[in-house]
DNA sequence: TTCCCAGACTTGTCTAGTCATGTCAAGAGC
DNA sequence: GCTCTTGACATGACTAGACAAGTCTGGGAA
């Protein structure tokens, strides 16, 4: 067996045994498989190597390595049925869905220079429409940030959002058309652990259509989203509107999973 | 013990006894978990019942239990944290991503009357926009399907949807102003096993705003979709465009995974 | 009172098996 | 050439353990 051809099974063992050590062995043999799949190793239609392969060529016990290729079912990534082999999905490159919340680190994987320009940050009592999804009482104050998004340089998105005046307050004086406010409220140890968006599609009205160099009334699409800590308390309400010609949203959805991301309108 | 309030875990362990008994037990488990949740019995921020009761009170092994509370992970209900108690969630309940599929299905759930106009249902060659999603040979046949959406006898959505030949012969005579095409296609064996979406929003051109009774240019959310069968053939290439007054999507998502649904707009 | 730490508890990871059930292709029989 | 049976093989379901690692609380020390 000195000059043979390496099997799937084969590569991927030698991808995990190749990658950091300190992962989990179930996410090591997940990204193996998953790099076999970006690297055209395995093309969409093709089978994964079988659990008895994977066993065999990596050492692990099935239950790990079924744990492993049930990650990549959920991400959309293969398709299994039971008595056939898993194949490879024919499916566009999706990131993950957690890139709907920081518009920097989408723009960045896309490719572009994300940038900002703030037209506003006040604090004042907030209105019923954004008192609501952050839990206030009436009347309570809560900071308030616009700001134009751009790709490029390009404006592509106004952001309007608000925060309870404890995590405002920590984004006085940080760098708002630059940084993310995510990574500046991660610095200062606050964690965000899910969000809720609503997205429609509604005409711009004319300040937003100023802002984005639209004429009023074009289409925009609106992403409403809360995102909410740890402890399940609301940390942000942004109502963002997209030019329509900047972004789509692509979803790939299965009988066993579904994923959701951004991404630039050509 | 004879009088005593019975626990979450001896409550969920009732409602798998209860269950139907062929669905395999982690999804009874897991089925059980949900009404709870749905049922207010365990409310946002609880914790849900660790393992070990779990095991306690259903009789199931730790890796089956792990598997129920797995997949309420995966839909974004409850949050898990290694050593911290497993906590419910808040967030609103969405509808499973498979309605993003059937419109027929989405608008039952959603308490309205579904209906179809149907405007043309030709068999003519494919303009490359359908061809290439539908991976058919320049200028195949394709049938092609045109229809006003309604909701309650209210115009909502028009849908343009493009079907191989094989798959299109079998609409022919099919009632597609009240039945569904999913429906239909599967009372003659036609499976569908995964979709691709891309949403955008667009302005209405003449003739999609007369079908809607909109003015021209007034703003849509387009669904473009690519459904495929289990062994990746795509089976329909579909451009559903919605007013923008009608529908919203609403996505949920976490670190560990995420949701998607469509909802009625008030 | 405050701080720190030990220990109980919880979830995460992994193993090594068994049995069930669906798929698929080769070969037998017509 | 065709259909149908058969059996190897695939994934799905489930069990019963072991150990690792993070969390949280109560009690003791400073």
């Amino acid at each position: 067996m000195s000059s043979h051809v390496k099997s799937p099974a084969e590569q991927a063992a030698q991808r995990v045994a190749r990658a950091a050590g300190d992962a989990p062995a179930h996410e090591r043999l997940a990204s193996a498989l998953r790099g076999l799949i970006d690297d055209g190793i395995l093309r969409p239609g093709d089978p994964l190597p079988g659990d008895a392969a994977l066993v065999a060529a990596t050492g692990l016990a099935r239950g790990t390595v079924r744990q492993a290729v049930a990650a990549l079912r959920a991400e959309g990534l293969v398709q299994t049925r039971q008595g056939a082999r898993t194949t490879v999905l024919a499916r566009p490159r999706l990131q993950p869905f957690s890139e709907l919340v920081s518009f920097t680190a989408w723009a960045r994987q896309a490719g572009a220079e994300p940038g900002a320009r703030v037209v506003e940050l006040v604090r004042r009592p907030a209105d019923p429409a954004t008192a609501e999804p952050l839990q206030l009482a009436d009347g309570a104050l809560a900071w308030t940030l616009t700001r134009v998004r751009l790709l490029d340089g390009v404006p592509v998105m106004v952001e309007r959002a608000a925060y309870p005046e404890p995590i405002g307050d920590l984004l006085v004086g940080a760098d708002l058309e630059h940084g993310s406010v995510y990574d500046t409220l991660a610095a200062r140890g606050v964690e965000v652990a899910s969000g809720h968006h609503r997205i429609s599609a509604v005409g711009a009205d004319p300040g937003t259509a100023a802002l984005l160099n639209l004429r009023p009334g074009e289409p925009l699409l609106r992403q409403a989203r809360t995102v909410f800590g740890p402890d399940g308390a609301p940390l942000e309400h942004s109502v963002d509107d997209w030019r329509g010609d900047a972004i789509a949203l692509d979803a790939v959805n299965s009988a066993q999973g579904n994923r959701l991301a951004r991404r630039p309108r050509g």
